[in-house]
RNA sequence: CGGGGUGUAGCGCAGCCUGGUUAGCGCGCGUGCCUUGGGAGCACGAGGCCGCCGGUUCGAAUCCGGCCACCCCGACCA
């Protein structure tokens, strides 16, 4: 390809409106441009390095025994009734209606289509274990899209889909996704984690996900510093040691607080750590009001409330309900007198010698509180968000937190859908069976964002060659002469003859403009051409990631980058 | 959806507070000269519904009101 033909608009400046590096790097090498929020189109370069990433995701996928199909992005509410989840998938699920007014939606994920698909075809036990994949556009209509293919409405993904006859069948379906994950990933030049998550609205018994380790990640990831424990923040357990303080002396006191809401405050005011105090958050769910108790200095973990109460609304209580259920205003609420709401209290409150609690009156707290004997609590347990410095639920490691970019997720859903949807067959004793099902994606843009958040410098992006656009450019450089653009042109051909996809920088440019260029594309290797090296019979190779220039005789150039390439890979 | 911010040439921005003839700057773009190993220089030039609608005023990019879009923080989210 000549560059001079290749719409690939650079920019000199960053975008306005980027905010991480991937996004504003994209837009400057003209890889993409927005549409509108969070809906990207994607020019020459960038639309080769996301075919790029699919062509990974599908060779390993193919390798595992998956077989690609293609399913469609409008999809009927009918069979989004039969799931359930048209009721509860909310906003983000795109709903319209179509001219005979019937009620469709833009396909965020296709477990309600493929189980429809696999129920009507699959009837035998023999036709089992399935493992069928799509690499499509999917539509999220998500409250805030932000970092450019980060977290986009409509972006490109892998979503795949096993039925299998049995558990064991299906534990092993999952095993085999995530060891084909592990590998995909590694293809494409990412440092990952994958981390045992919670499995969300969509439900199932299981789930790991894949985090791609940068800083600008959305999600945190509480990992062990001694084994191999590692898990997103909803998830990630907490060991707990039983508690052995003696009973507190003495009854609870209190103390006029006037004005003083916040944990921060009430530490200040009283002199106390924040860890002395005991912060009590009401809730509203939908089977009524809770509410729990914390340690000062720790967060709510809601999704570990919604599955120990397995409820699905959860939502601070505003003011009214507050001083329904505690009898006081917002900001002074404690345990002691709650009327007709389930205390949770989380495991950490029994450590606290000494409590301060609200007193469920303005302007008043208690001090003097013992948590083990002053209040009634319905449970004890781990409702928590994890922080750093906690102890690691498997080993007597500490846990450590730190960001991630989800990139895939797998999950194993058991019978969730095949039972909503009537997904069965027949086993070898002709008994009609459920299917047991597993479900697992891979956002294919965002690995092309991760990739890029990974590998960049102040120059522009740093490809690892199996993600690059191309993989080597040839840059003809000094005055204008048959000489260096024959030899040029004789290089860019031979690189394409040898299975190399080269870039041939055939532009009327200075050089300090096509040095920059090929730097902010992330090409691994630049060839350049000039008067210097040519004088000698040969040609300059220049590695984008370790900065090192070579000069190579134009017959051995292709070896040498084979070579560099295999050496660039083996860091993976 | 709550809080904050921004909309002026393809991109990045100034001008607005304190209304006043022709709306500027840098980059990019076009033509010519010149230059050619890290985003050169000079000259000339094209390009604007100043987000949209309404109001105030003799006069609005500028003041007021409404709307829209985009960005950030939060809530939310396979």
């Amino acid at each position: 390809m000549k560059l001079s033909k290749l719409l690939a608009p650079t920019l000199k400046e960053d975008p306005a409106d980027a905010e991480v590096i991937s996004h504003k790097l994209m837009v400057r090498a003209g890889m993409i441009r927005k549409l509108t929020a969070g809906i990207y189109s994607y020019l020459p370069l960038g639309y080769r390095s996301l075919r790029k990433v699919e062509q990974i995701v599908r060779e390993e996928m193919n390798a595992a025994g998956a077989q690609e199909v293609f399913m469609p992005v409008v999809q009927p509410s009918e069979l989004w009734k039969e799931s359930g989840r048209w009721e509860i998938y909310g906003k983000e699920l795109l709903r319209f209606k179509d001219r005979h007014d019937r009620e469709c939606c833009l396909g965020p994920t296709h477990e309600e289509v493929i189980t429809d698909l696999v129920r009507r075809e699959v009837r035998s036990y023999r036709d089992l274990p399935l493992n069928l994949y799509q690499i499509q556009t999917k539509f999220r209509d998500e409250i805030r899209p932000r970092f450019g293919l980060m977290r986009g409405r409509e972006f490109m993904m892998k979503d795949g889909y096993s039925f299998d006859a049995t558990e064991e069948g299906a534990e092993e379906s999952y095993r085999q996704m995530r060891d084909a994950y592990e590998k995909t990933f590694r293809r494409c030049g990412l440092k990952f984690r994958a981390v045992e998550a919670d499995s969300g609205p969509i439900g199932g018994s299981f789930s790991h996900e894949f985090m791609v380790l940068a800083a600008t990640g959305e999600d945190t990831i509480v990992s062990c510093d001694s084994c191999d424990y590692a898990a997103n923040l909803e998830k990630a357990e907490i060991r707990c040691l039983p508690a052995s303080l003696p009973a507190l002396s003495g009854t609870p006191e209190k103390v006029k607080t006037p004005g003083v809401t916040t944990v921060d405050d009430v530490a200040k005011f009283l002199g106390v750590n924040p860890r002395a105090i005991i912060k009590t958050l009401i809730l509203r769910t939908e089977n009524g009001p809770i509410a729990v108790l914390l340690r000062g200095d720790h967060e709510l973990n809601e999704v570990k409330i919604k599955n120990f109460l397995n409820v699905s609304e959860l939502e601070m209580a505003n003011a009214n309900l507050i001083q329904e259920v505690t009898g006081g205003p917002l900001g002074f609420s404690g345990p002691i007198g709650l009327r007709n709401v389930v205390v949770l209290a989380d495991n950490a409150i029994v450590e606290i010698e000494s409590a301060v609690i609200g007193a469920n009156e303005a302007d008043t707290h208690l001090v003097n509180v013992d948590p083990r004997n002053h209040f009634q609590v319905n449970n004890f347990g781990d409702f928590r968000a994890a922080t750093e410095g906690d102890m690691c639920p498997h080993c007597s490691g500490t846990l450590r937190l730190s960001r991630g970019i989800e990139v895939g997720h797998i999950f194993k859903l058991g019978d969730k859908y095949s039972k909503a949807m009537n997904a069965s067959f027949l086993d070898p004793e002709g008994k009609e069976t459920l299917m047991i099902m597993g479900c697992y994606g891979i956002g294919v843009s965002r690995v092309l964002a991760a990739a890029i958040e990974q590998n960049h410098d102040d120059d522009g992006i740093i490809f690892p060659p199996p993600l690059a656009p191309f993989t080597a450019i040839v840059t003809p450089v000094g005055a204008k002469s048959d000489t260096i653009n024959e030899a040029a042109q004789k290089v860019y051909e031979n690189l394409w003859s040898s299975g190399i996809d080269a870039l041939w920088d055939d532009r009327d440019e200075r050089p300090g403009v096509k040095f920059k260029d090929a730097d902010l594309f992330g090409i691994p290797f630049r060839i350049t051409v000039g008067q210097k090296a040519l004088a000698q019979g040969k040609v300059e190779l220049r590695n984008r990631k370790t900065k090192e220039t070579n000069l190579v005789s134009p017959d051995e150039l292709v070896s040498v980058v084979k070579t560099q390439i295999d050496s660039w890979l083996a860091e993976f």
